[in-house]
DNA sequence: GCTAAAATAGAAAGCGATTTCTGTGTGATA
DNA sequence: TATCACACAGAAATCGCTTTCTATTTTAGC
């Protein structure tokens, strides 16, 4: 392929027989040029398509304007909305992103950081839903040279910005929910590995025991997956038990998993919310697209995106490094009813 | 927030007692150096935790090892698997790859891309389902440039590599598969302003046309909209038409719309694929998702996406610019059957 | 042992910008 | 009219790296 070479700001400034630094103050407009030098040099640039080479500035200026971005990948819905709102946000500010998928491989996930790092971008928007997978000492270390923002883990590493919500006050919501229905016999399902999962099933524990209707086989874990093949795995597992375990509702850690419920009961002949309610979370659109449509506690990944991005980007300008937790907000939706 | 110069290659040579070259050397490891002059050098990297400065190292190198990707959005699945693809393969070549979202808007389209070449990334790939938006000419100065690899649009710009799949066979395929199901009254849904939609009625209309059996009322437009909410769209127009235009199968620009058809049956009383036959396109996750799972059309994203960023590579890397055309599968799952 | 070739390392130029430091004209002020 | 401030523009340093171009060792070949 024949690329014609970029101009530069020698050739503008040739053209328009003026020196590289006037070009340079037109195009950054922070210093006085006469009119029409200015439109001189103006002309110049639209007849050579000029376009500033973004990284020979940041290398003078030590600037960047580019943050990275490291998640588990796109084949989760979950993701996918977040990075919308990062987008969303971070376009308002001027920056761009890298975007990395490390797979939930706390070696890819450090490839990337330092792969962002060398290309030295300004700041790190991190979401790894498994805390235990990595290093608090890699971390720390990074935070000492670069911003980062953690989006929904439980990260305590001092100086890091984190934006989540409160996933035990939610799961308690959704059971005090499902209980003010009238619902005593709810089951709850969840995935191998993860802090958000761990968190839910002690709120679940909690507020089981507290009702005094705990029961260990209620629990049930799908194991290992993280993208769409949750749905499927949740379906299979619940197709067995619930004609087994009986239960009259069924709480789980993510719609996907809701989704494998609504699956599992249609195939059993069960009617949702008649015969069983399901109750989801995250609110992925995908939830709204089933029919019935899923009621579930909502977690509003669009401002899990934004909100980090617009938080990451204050840390870079020299702003405090803060926790901000969303609210919970139950969206109550079609496949919960009261208890019969 | 208080961050920590990164070291340069100055200070590790300082560090080493070297000279900066013999840095550069150790690290690319493109020249001899002796063993303990390397061994010197890398204690004083890792101990510093010297990272080099990839944008330094392109400016020189007039090289650079990112590529850009411009996508309408992510709120549909479609362009997060395409990406997913993407990340994939860019990952395996060293590459990283910067996002960002044009909203179907030419405008942030043509700012987006500037953005990129300003950012000197290698190469481009863009997804523009509407390319009546764009102007041929911006693309071909574009491509003088920096290598361009188009998606699934029908752009004829000579020098521009493209990937997709041949969607009027494609379509031809569904509806010999529906007509082969023993289904005569087979409506059409499609969206507004995509040449991909236009490609599709056109096949349409010539199936049926050939069939003798073309209604113009079986033609529904559900118009704009590209993300998630086209599911309810298609959901509400269809439910007043279905009964009234009694279809015995409905064939979908995409799966979205299927979902949307699938939801209308349901809300009818309809059972599927008993009492009517629905045909989805593209075989994005949902479709497997929902209960009964969609039959569809498979253009398989992933592949879309990595066969993209392969192809960029290569004409990055001097190859000539070519069409690839993925093959059309159809993936038989419950929504169809045969006609009664 | 002597010379040619290879191995090894440093100095310095250059990538494409920004910005400080200087130096001019020019209008306003005294 | 002399002076001062300011508007305007160029020269040159600099950012962190790669890569010639040189210069010095080693090593090999005979």
């Amino acid at each position: 392929m024949d690329v014609k070479k970029q101009a530069t700001i020698v050739d503008v400034a040739k053209k328009a027989g003026v020196s590289v630094a006037t070009v340079s103050r037109v195009v950054n407009g922070n210093y006085p040029v006469k009119q029409d030098t200015k439109e001189r040099v103006k002309e110049a640039i639209s007849s050579l398509n000029y376009v500033p080479n973004v990284q020979a500035r940041e290398l003078n200026t030590r600037k960047s304007s580019t943050i990275g971005v490291v998640v588990p990948g796109l084949h989760n819905m979950f993701f996918a909305e977040v990075i919308d709102g990062i987008e969303d946000a971070v376009r308002q500010d001027g920056f761009s992103f890298l975007l990395n998928c490390a797979k939930n491989d706390p070696m890819q996930e450090m490839n990337a950081i330092n792969a962002l790092v060398a290309r030295n971008v300004s700041g790190i928007i991190v979401i790894s839903p498994n805390t235990k997978n990595i290093s608090e000492r890699f971390y720390e270390e990074l935070v000492a040279r670069v911003p980062l923002v953690f989006i929904n883990g439980y990260h305590r590493i001092k100086g890091v910005s984190y934006v989540g919500n409160d996933e035990k006050l939610g799961s308690q919501m959704a059971l005090e929910y499902l209980s003010g229905l009238g619902h005593k016999d709810i089951m709850f399902v969840r995935g191998a590995k993860s802090d958000s999962y761990d968190i839910k099933e002690e709120a679940y524990r909690q507020f089981m025991e507290a009702n005094g209707s705990l029961r260990e086989d209620y629990i049930l874990n799908i194991g290992e997956g993280n993208g769409v093949e949750t749905v499927d795995s949740a379906m299979n597992a619940l197709q067995g038990l619930i004609p087994r375990l009986k239960p009259t509702a069924i709480c789980c850690c993510n719609d996907l998993m809701a989704v494998g419920a609504l699956n599992a009961c249609k195939r059993l002949g069960l009617s949702v919310p008649k015969d069983i309610s399901i109750m989801g979370y995250d609110n992925i659109s995908l939830s709204r697209l089933v029919e019935p449509k899923i009621t579930t506690m909502d977690q509003n990944m669009f401002q899990l995106g934004s909100n980090a991005a617009k938080l990451l980007i204050e840390n870079i300008h020299g702003g405090q490094s803060k926790r901000i937790m969303l609210d919970n907000v139950l969206i109550e939706r079609e496949t919960t009813g009261i208890s019969m």
